[in-house]
DNA sequence: GTCTATAGGCGGATAGAC
DNA sequence: GTCTATCCGCCTATAGAC
């Protein structure tokens, strides 16, 4: 767990305005001037409340993870069900988190592209995520080879935030727009259709 | 088709400066004076050949927009087998091409990241392999709805992209470098695996 | 806590000598 | 084609008044 940031209600309105940012126009593309302006306060104020920007932008990504944990973890922990049951819970959860926080997947993203020390900032976030998925999927997945756990890990989220992330890109393709809500849904239901196509072919095709 | 620069030995060196370093950097960390640096040549240089940094960005895009065509478009045309082999040879093309150029995907999602300008260079390139799948599934999968062609491509380039743009962030998780021989061709049997486990369960659980 | 003012550096881009 | 020198703007960050 990360540290809470004291609540400033203008620290909030800074992080708020930083997020936003940062998810459209990078890490880079975010300058502290911008986010100042944005959030209608000064500029020397924010590395008042933050420091320095790397600060700045680490307490932002403290507030998802703290938040994408939380969401995980209540509903990895309930233990109703079968494991089919209980893994679509978990893609519910991930992707209900990511269609309320849809800023969160593209900064993490912006942080990858930028730069090495960016990088770092994310990796703790990933290494508990994907702890659990190993966990969860123990009994059912071999270990090592194709069908380990971390494969399905990375295939099933990349499904999630990529669709988020590349999403702006595609929406002149696609037509409408993909992150509307009535798109979002049809996403969920792929995601699911593709949990029990994994299901079928790892369990040996019980109904789904 | 994108109109060929012409091909200096100066222009490439500058070229493939800059290709590396937007990979490594970014849009904004792969500044024309550090390209400049890396390719052993004057910064004013680059800007007489190049006339701007967004064109020298779009020449090295237009590079890897031409050959991955290529190669998707030669795995394509090949006709023989039924429908699983051909998805087979397509996936084995995507992802050959992607391992061959690994500072590709991680370019692209960089762009993603960066900022509106830089989101459009992307856009065209994905069109073009976003249509050739929607062709290549039309008879297998229905229009509209969680199983349409648009979400399977969605779905398989982000399985291959994703695992290559967050390889260096999952490297410490995993313990091996996930861009190593040896995982790779793991990597690639789990992407088949998957394509197995879609068909099957589309086509209703022929023999794979 | 919030502001103005400013320092010092690096970004993209251009002019002009060779 | 290749270089040096330079312009101007924006960047992060700080000093100091209120």
């Amino acid at each position: 767990m990360v540290a809470r940031m004291a609540r400033h209600e203008t620290s909030e309105k800074i992080l708020t305005a930083a997020d936003a940012l940062l998810a459209e126009a990078g890490y880079d593309g975010a300058s502290v001037g911008r986010v100042a302006e944005r959030a209608g306060v000064n500029k020397a104020l924010v590395f008042y409340h933050f420091e320095s920007k790397s600060k700045l932008v680490e307490a932002v990504l403290a507030r998802y993870y703290d938040a994408h944990q939380a969401a995980l973890k209540a509903a990895y922990a309930n233990t109703d069900g079968d494991v089919r049951t209980r893994i679509h819970r978990v893609v519910d959860a991930y992707f209900s988190f990511m269609s309320e926080h849809r800023t969160y997947p593209r900064l993490v993203l912006g942080l990858i592209a930028a730069n090495e020390e960016a990088r770092v900032m994310v990796q703790d976030n990933l290494l508990a995520l994907f702890e659990w998925t190993t966990e969860m999927l123990a009994d059912i997945t071999p270990n090592g080879g194709p069908l380990d756990a971390r494969h399905f890990y990375s295939t099933f989220s990349g499904m999630v935030t990529g669709y988020f992330t590349y999403a702006p890109v595609i929406a002149d393709a696609w037509g409408d727009d993909p992150l509307c809500p009535d798109a979002l849904a049809v996403r969920l239901e792929h995601v699911h259709w593709m949990v029990d196509a994994v299901l079928d072919r790892l369990l040996g095709a019980e109904p789904s």
